[in-house]
DNA sequence: ATCCTTATTGAGAATCATTTGCACCAAACT
DNA sequence: AGTTTGGTGCAAATGATTCTCAATAAGGAT
């Protein structure tokens, strides 16, 4: 069993919660899609094993909470989520023009946030380093076009 | 005149729009706030100038690629914002179980995060870090409670 | 295996933050 | 002052997310 499927498993069980056929399915997609995916999305990659979008919506938190996925970005109105199990933590680099997102590490930053969190006795369960701007490609159109 | 009314007021001119009384309005709400805001708390905050809900979300937008104001959280269903003039950048602790939002000081990890930014070519409009997971007091009820 | 209790689900309606259309104003430039 | 062009309030529309509820399925106990 992978690692994600055991976390939740345990997880669940803490809970008192049933792990279902439609939140099982839930869980592989996430962690089937590479990109970062919104509930829809989602949704769109499951629904031909008939889990409605309102499960798809009622087992992002548990995911959430389990410490699986977590908020990426939002944008457009909508939250993207990515899982987040054996991948480095990483900064966002979002384009306000074009809306294209880059990943950096977050791996130099963190022994520094550990010990604020140590400081300040906080328990961390995930870090969203998200930076807005302009990427080299919208900056540079900018200039030209002026 | 104020930094951010003469950089709002610069940021309208260069994109060809007006600085209008409503506009002026949101403008200062936002700056006379000293905690996060959302759309509706600006909203009542201004209500008696006659400025409409639809107008605070049509400026909010002006703000934010003004540099003038950022998206610090979004919780419960809706966005909040921080003005960010003067302001050191700094790093919202999220508890998941009580809601509550601690900030810190960004200032020690910027360096490293402007050699990125360097690297990529990236422009930074603003940052935002986000750390969700428990605070002390939530911390120390769970362990009770087992 | 089957029962039984309780959580869970699909479907669609309901919510509610945010956006939009439109007819009437008001900046800002001449 | 006049004209152009954007801006505004209001109300209706949108759309992501949540909720209701009757029907179903986990999973522990027998």
């Amino acid at each position: 069993m992978q690692e994600h499927e055991s976390r939740f498993k345990t997880f669940l069980k803490e809970k008192g919660l049933k792990l279902t056929q439609s939140r099982y399915s839930v869980l592989e997609a996430a962690f089937r899609l590479h990109e970062h995916f919104d509930a829809e999305t989602l949704y769109s990659h499951i629904k031909q094993s008939n889990v409605s979008l309102a499960t798809v919506y009622r087992t992002l938190p548990l995911l959430l909470e389990a410490g699986l996925i977590q908020l990426a970005v939002r944008s457009e109105g909508r939250d993207r989520f990515e899982h987040i199990l054996g991948h480095p933590r990483h900064v966002h680099w979002i384009c306000e023009k074009c809306k294209s997102v880059v990943e950096t590490d977050l791996a130099t930053l963190l022994p520094a946030l550990q010990r604020e969190a140590g400081d300040i006795k906080f328990d961390i369960a995930s870090i969203t380093l998200n930076i807005s701007g302009l990427c080299w490609k919208c900056r540079n159109y900018e200039n030209e076009s002026q």
